[in-house]
DNA sequence: CGTAAGATTGATCAGAGTCAACGTACGTGG
DNA sequence: CCACGTACGTTGACTCTGATCAATCTTACG
């Protein structure tokens, strides 16, 4: 998700942008007018059935960009899991820099691919795995991209809702399948931080190597 | 999916290719040297995990382009599901033009971010929607993408199994939640052709509406 | 210290999976 | 042209994973 310096060039057209824990950043329908980066804390985009069953579409950290999909309104809300700083930029700004630079349309090119083959990931572990599987395969996901204040630790910023959203699953699964991956000895388990205490037994609980 | 005229500027480099029913196209994992564009018939893309568990990523027609993420190995096997015919392109052409074309480049990133949007809605219907639910979706989506030979008449051309994979079911939920929709008035089957006698109760069976 | 929000665990239920039988259409060959 | 065989689709019976409902525990915070 992270693009370094993607962004760079147009940093300072930025607003910069600060949000409480749980605030709304963007909602589900408006006008796409702006885009984000992450500057700290971690963001999710949600989606909502009339009926209230809630999808959780990613987890953003810092680094990562919001909404330069140039959807004509929203697709889905932006709601911040922790205080959160991102900076802000109009869509037109990204449009018209890449309407202009080869080198960054290149570079917005080669995220929007990452970001196009990380959610096709994501199709196959909502489609096909188990409830353990699935979150095995988040704390390998979270691992590799939040900093580990020791190796093997993870410091999760979200609550099981969200995990459990973000995994088509309910809490009370989340924490069975957190308790069963610690019964295994493969994981141990704090509230929000996790500790791996046997790498290859979880990426093997995730199923992730295909063929 | 379809990008009408998107890779017409590169045409007179394609090759032609054809393929029978279930022959492969491309292999997971192979080193992805070529993009494709579908000239006729349906071809899928597939996912496998170690245990044969498999998923179908998506289903593409007449217009729908392939491969074109630029990844280095392709992350999906693609098959043909009828006798198809397609027209290659080496990935090597696509990029260079998009380095020296903006025009191209553009139209090359809005079709991958329509790319990207129709793949997030996937996530909810896999994430959080019953059976009837994706089968309803899934009838919605291909009424939208296939040619009708009759108002309201959707032609399948792949089977249960392929269906199955794409939903993150089985055969037997897919003729289950079909003859569901079948009692309640909504449609009429017959092996591979439906009619969609309620488009309005197809649509509300899908829980497509969103907030 | 009291309260509230979140996490965990247990008991029960239901939706989808599995296993099995049967039906139907199509293709091949006699 | 019919008989057979095969592949696919459908339906039924039963199972099991994960959802639901409920109670308890923990932690953070006023």
């Amino acid at each position: 998700m992270a693009a370094p310096q993607l962004l760079d060039p147009l940093v300072s057209l930025a607003a910069i942008v600060t949000f409480e824990r749980e605030d709304e950043i963007v909602f589900q329908g408006e006008a796409a007018e702006y885009c984000y980066e992450v500057v700290s804390g971690c963001v999710r985009t949600v989606r909502l059935l009339e009926d209230g069953r809630r999808h959780v579409g990613e987890f953003l950290f810092a680094g990562d960009l919001l909404g330069c999909d140039s959807a004509p309104q929203y697709e889905c809300g932006v709601e911040a899991v922790t205080p959160a700083t991102l900076r802000r930029y109009r869509t037109s700004a990204i449009e018209d820099r890449a309407d202009t630079d080869l080198a960054f349309a290149r570079r917005l090119r080669r995220h929007g691919n990452s970001q196009i083959r990380a959610t096709r990931g994501r199709l196959m572990l909502l489609g096909r795995k188990t409830a353990t599987e699935r979150i095995a395969s988040f704390l390998i996901e979270m691992q590799a991209r939040l900093r580990p204040s020791a190796p093997g630790a993870i410091d999760l910023p979200m609550g099981r809702g969200d995990i459990a959203d973000y995994l088509g699953l309910t809490i009370e699964t989340v924490c069975r399948g957190l308790a069963e991956l610690r019964q295994r000895g493969i994981i141990a388990v704090d509230r929000t931080h996790i500790a791996v205490l046997d790498r290859c037994g979880l990426v093997r609980a995730g199923s992730d190597q295909v063929q």
